[in-house]
DNA sequence: CCATTGTTTGACAACGTTGTCAATAGTTGG
DNA sequence: CCAACTATTGACAACGTTGTCAAACAATGG
């Protein structure tokens, strides 16, 4: 009933507690007659090893940390927003972590702030994980990431190139501005607007860029009239469609840097009597929960988050495992999916 | 650059490592020429206690864990759907945690599994943790609950009341239901649909039995037909109010047990040729991000869960702080998030 | 002024694991 | 058959903190 330790078991199966030790985590060099007398004591007594325990004697404190940022984190739960980057690393990274015996937590810190080296310092100090998933803006800090790899923290930067500095795991942001916008070119349209995303991620002018490459590549000239700004939110896509759509001529359809900019198009579309495909084609990125179930529905690009963090996941156990270090690279696809909101130019 | 122990600040301060675990975690008895010592040791050095060495010496872990239903979550997340739930929790749990030198560790337990019982008490021998949030329908399970609180882990279960057992935060289901069907009634709806949630979950009872209060309370009589099944998917949904939607005569108003199946009620009735709230008035249950987004957005009784899982990490470091034990009932108050989708019966 | 009580400080063991290294048993090669 | 390995097993220290207890010192009351 009482706590179980690794002593217990070895008085259980008549063998040394390192031997315990060796049989619980898969080393070699047990014979397989030890090896059985011990798994049967340790499912016996129902044992697990500590954590905290593990930490403390050995090397490896079988705990990943993911860094989010503060601000965003937070400003989305504050405005009901709901945080799909969250949700999705989770479900990536918990499957994968649990998988090996990992666990993942979670840290907020504000990249803005001026002692984030010291922050993050001591959450490495409290927790000594194994690793540290960076995710953008954060990925992005150079000088922080800098900080970490001298540090010899094992560090995935999501959604950048390792560009020398620990691991990367991203899509190409360009590639899929491009095929968002492709998609449009490729169903006539030749009006095609454009609204941007924060500037504060790297991601929104690689978007923006790859939007370029595609009219480019169809023979359309690019407007600077048919781009607007705008920072992820509803409210800035609602400004920005406003505009966009009192255009003369009026864009056919518009590649929106996220689903809730583009919701916020459709429903300005609605607003001006405007069909949506019919007389307006949408396209968006990032393809959260919501998007399924607008009228009509959205088309979209997926992003990898969950493939994503799950490879960052495996990425880091793996170097903690053994002591290999990864390729540096990890190029993931994105996915277009259409669905009603786009149609063929009238 | 090395990584800093309170033997360090020990000898920078000049004083025992005792003194500086008294002063770094603010126990009594230290005069204050050497508190001030201690601390400006502690800032120059950038010193963070390791959590895993003050579990192991001490009798706290710093560490709360929170108990998910395995196959909810994985199913929201394969299916796209998102987890509402779990990024609520989130926003209420890690900031509160985070302000007492707390951290939430989150855990998925398949909860129809037969050695459930087992798989916890392997996640307590693991992580140790100085209390438990169980989420339902984990806290529906009163033998888990029985289990745990035998063991004598602090525990608080979400969306339940405590009925003798740990601490229960939750909120009014039935009122809330009550309070979704009478502003409906107040809008002069008599023919008042209702599309249940799945009953794995006690909430979906409560809150069919508070729409049946309400229409009481209103001399509607309760029509049965007008009560249909569902199990929070879009698709139930769908199927549900295709079913209600065909009655004659016609219900002018439904409410959903949560926003999935409110937006496929949305959606059935533009299909239709029905326009909303015009011809259908729609509550619905939740408040997800989504919902604001859609056209119209929707009204919807917004669930506490982010003050929800503040309060319980609240209760569960001050148990493990004080040893007192707190009140075990907390009821939160819901609140009618009034939006366009509801408006008087014509 | 002494006995008593309370406050402040520190020495030391303990927590549950793994890393290191030595001891033992088994195996190979000459 | 012996020397030299290799495979197996275990003893023990170490990790960084807090709990316990004792020592030193200060304050109080008679």
């Amino acid at each position: 009933m009482t706590k179980v330790t690794i002593r217990h078991v070895a008085a259980e199966a008549g063998v040394a507690v390192k031997t315990v030790s060796r049989v619980v985590n898969g080393e070699p060099n047990v014979t397989q007659e030890l090896r059985d007398r011990v798994s049967r004591a340790v499912d016996r007594l129902g044992y697990v090893p500590s954590m905290a325990a593990r930490r403390m004697g050995g090397s490896r404190s079988y705990l990943l940390v993911a860094l989010n940022d503060r601000n965003n984190t937070i400003n989305n739960w504050r405005s009901g927003r709901g945080n799909d980057w969250i949700d999705q690393m989770l479900h990536g990274a918990m499957l994968t972590c649990e998988a090996h015996g990992y666990r993942m937590l979670f840290e907020l810190v504000d990249g803005t702030s001026d002692d984030l080296d010291r922050k993050v310092i001591g959450i490495l100090s409290a927790l000594q994980p194994d690793g540290l998933i960076l995710t953008p803006p954060h990925s992005q800090n150079e000088a922080l990431v800098q900080m970490l790899v001298r540090r010899k923290v094992p560090v995935v930067r999501l959604g950048l190139r390792a560009e020398g500095l620990g691991l990367g795991v991203y899509m190409d942001e360009r590639a899929a501005g491009a095929a968002a916008t492709r998609h449009l070119t490729s169903l006539g349209h030749v009006r095609i607007a454009f609204i941007a995303g924060s500037d504060r991620f790297e991601a929104s002018e690689s978007r923006r860029l790859g939007y370029l490459d595609a009219l480019e590549e169809a023979g359309i000239p690019a407007d600077p009239a048919l781009q607007a700004p705008g920072d992820f939110t509803y409210e800035s896509g609602l400004e920005a469609s406003a505009r966009l759509l009192s255009l003369d001529p009026r864009p056919t359809a518009v590649v929106a840097s996220n689903d809730e900019m583009a919701l916020a198009a459709l429903h300005c579309a609605g607003r001006e009597g405007l069909s949506v495909p019919a007389d307006l084609s949408i396209v968006s990125f990032d393809d959260t929960p919501g998007v399924r179930l607008s009228v009509p529905s959205l088309t979209s690009i997926r992003q990898p988050i969950s493939e994503m963090a799950a490879r960052a996941a495996e990425l880091l156990i793996a170097t903690s495992k053994d002591g290999e270090s990864m390729p540096a690279d990890h190029l993931m696809p994105f996915r277009l999916i259409v669905r009603g909101s786009t149609t063929a130019r009238s």
